[in-house]
DNA sequence: CTAGGGTTAG
């Protein structure tokens, strides 16, 4: 008997299909084995793990067993509460297991809390709970206090995950890590890093977790920092702290560093070649770090590309201005039928947007659900309002907004805002701000956009409306900085009339002497209306001066090598002054300049920018 | 058995 049990069992783990299981199940009925709960737990196990619904063949199974043991009742708990939509029959087993007398195991716990979780079940999480209390034994029980833990985060209780925490008897790296990363989740860094702080053994992933939390919560120069004590701490990388270092990368756009990742992931041995993950995510950071080039030779070197890599890819040409490019590669991944999602479409319609394609965007829009199965999204709307916003064509702007079938929000009305700024069109850019005043009260952008628009066209009586309408809401002007990476990797970070550089002096007299020369050759004149207040144009042009992406330039154009691209990053959007320096100053100076904006890359190239204006 | 993970839009 045992010679057989453990026969099946080894048979029962080399099952890959329904099909083996029930001709391994028909032999196990041929040798009388019917009632062996312990094979039949396992037979349950697998049947679930295959994904076959519990209903179709393991339920049969059980309920002609008489005497159910704890196993067999847990496996068919753990059963119904992987399966979607089925938490009232892992419960109604629960249920049925007690009356029966039988004791529950610790993982008949687990499993509950786990689907208790995932639906965000928490009153009936609290009940069974309390039921662990009830039973005894099991609220010590390490991995039973972890999944409640768990449970609680995933209900958005944090306060009664951390009691759970507090009162358990004893913790290990997987309690401490599920707290650090449910406050991280919170956006609670600074908790996050105590408790982490706190945590006598770090593992892998308890590092990941906080790596993660810092890049997940915009904050990448610590998520490196970490990652560098990791290092340091002799801890392996692996593929996942791999994707959220790369993220970090990807969010500073620093190529350096962002080079010796990839080192780090090709010799760790989840390069592009190995992992379409690791892969997929270095296309998004060479593409962010302004090299969309390398993220294509990245992409070309992949041994499997899915629909991730094809959408970052598409997605990375759509932001550097390669319409075309973007379009060939929807088209090919298309042909090689690797089914585009609603992402994928997001960067097609950028990319058309960026180059004015207008049909070429409609088309892709119209047939998206028709012959993709995608049905547009707010979204895919707000890239329509900018495509027609770009064109000109304010007036079917208009329309679509009003004509969608779903509730425009503020990526669509900010769509037409920006559209007006560039089209110089107060009087529709005050009704899409009206719109935005109410859908995003705090977003400080909608009004600077506004009241440069009514700056722009000389309306000062607007522009100090808005400023007021700020003023009552609290409101404060976002602090525009860019960063750049330094010869030796340093980032170097210039804030609007920042003083604070070591090299002030030098890059104010280089920057002065730049301007002359535009002045001289190129005939540049500084954009006074590109300044949103109503001041003498002396003081407009001293305060164009202070711009941060200028100074960023400039300690560029000093400390950079002669051959290298000058790539500068900034927190907003550039302004047009901005925009016409970096144009002159790439013919004068003869160096190629990119740009990275909040919205999207200028390559400046012989006195002409990528974006052709045009942004 | 329990903890960490990818692409997007103004």
């Amino acid at each position: 008997m045992m010679f057989l049990q453990s026969d099946f069992n080894f048979l029962l783990n080399g099952c890959t299909s329904f099909k083996q299981i029930k001709q391994v199940h028909a032999q196990l009925l041929h040798r009388g084995l019917d009632q062996c709960c312990y094979l039949l737990a396992k037979l349950v196990r697998t049947l679930s793990k295959l994904g076959v619904p519990m209903d179709a063949y393991s339920r049969p199974v059980f309920e002609r067993v008489t005497s159910p043991n704890p196993f067999l009742w847990t496996a068919m708990i753990r059963g119904y509460s992987l399966q979607d939509g089925c938490l009232s029959q892992s419960v109604g087993f629960y249920c049925r297991m007690r009356r029966a007398g039988s004791r529950p195991l610790s993982f008949t716990f687990s499993a509950l809390f786990k689907t208790c979780g995932a639906v965000k079940e928490m009153g009936l999480g609290r009940q069974i709970h309390a039921q662990t209390i009830l039973v005894g034994g099991f609220v010590s029980d390490l991995y039973v206090g972890n999944t409640l833990m768990d449970m609680y985060v995933k209900c958005g209780v944090l306060g009664c995950a951390r009691r759970v925490f507090d009162e358990m008897p004893e913790r290990d790296v997987v309690s401490w890590t599920e707290l650090i990363v449910a406050h991280a989740k919170g956006g609670d860094m600074e908790l996050a890093e105590d408790l982490f702080g706190e945590l006598p053994v770090k593992d892998k992933v308890a590092w990941t977790a906080m790596v993660t939390g810092y890049a997940q919560n915009a904050r990448p120069r610590e998520a490196l920092y970490i990652f560098e004590r990791m290092k340091n701490a002799g801890v392996l990388t692996d593929e996942v702290t791999l994707i959220s270092v790369i993220s970090a990368c990807a969010q500073l756009g620093v190529s350096r560093y962002a080079n010796s990742v990839r080192v780090v992931a090709e010799t760790s041995g989840f390069g592009a070649c190995e992992s379409v993950l690791v892969g997929s995510a270095l296309v998004d950071m060479y593409s962010k770090c302004g090299s969309v080039d390398v993220a294509f030779e990245v992409f070309e070197k992949m041994k499997q590309r899915n629909v991730y890599s094809y959408s970052s890819m598409i997605a990375g040409f759509a932001m550097h201005g390669r319409a075309h490019a973007a379009i060939q590669l929807f088209h090919d991944m298309v042909k090689l039928e690797i089914k585009p999602n609603h992402v994928t479409f997001i960067g097609v319609l950028t990319a058309c947007s960026h180059a004015s394609l207008v049909e070429q965007g409609r088309q892709v829009f119209a047939s998206m659900e028709k012959h993709y199965g995608v049905a547009p999204s707010v979204e895919h709307y707000t890239c329509i309002v900018d495509l027609l916003g770009r064109a000109g064509r304010l007036e079917e702007a208009l329309k679509v907004i009003e004509t969608m079938p779903m509730e425009p929000n503020g990526g669509v009305w900010g769509a037409l805002l920006g559209a007006c700024r560039r089209l110089k069109n107060p009087s529709i850019a005050r009704h899409a701000a009206n719109h935005l005043f109410e859908l995003e009260p705090n977003a400080i952008g909608n009004y600077m956009l506004l009241s440069n628009i009514y700056a722009s066209a000389g309306m000062w009586d607007g522009v100090s409306e808005v400023r007021k309408l700020m003023r009552e809401r609290g409101l404060k002007k976002n602090l525009g900085y860019s960063w750049i990476e330094a010869e030796n990797g340093e980032i170097h970070q210039f804030s609007s009339g920042d003083t604070i550089h070591p090299m002030y002096t030098e890059i104010k007299r280089a920057l002065e002497d730049l301007l002359n020369r535009l002045k001289a050759h190129n005939g540049y004149l500084p954009k006074l209306d590109s300044v949103v207040y109503d001041l003498s144009d002396d003081e407009k042009k001293r305060l164009l001066m202070t711009h941060s992406e200028k100074l960023a330039l400039v300690y560029g154009l000093i400390t950079i090598d002669g051959g290298c691209t000058i790539k500068i990053m900034k927190n907003l959007r550039i302004c047009e002054d901005c925009h016409v320096v970096m144009c002159g100053a790439s013919k004068i100076t003869g160096r190629e300049i990119i740009i990275r904006d909040n919205m999207r890359f200028h390559h400046f190239c012989d006195g002409k920018c990528s974006c052709g204006d045009f942004w």
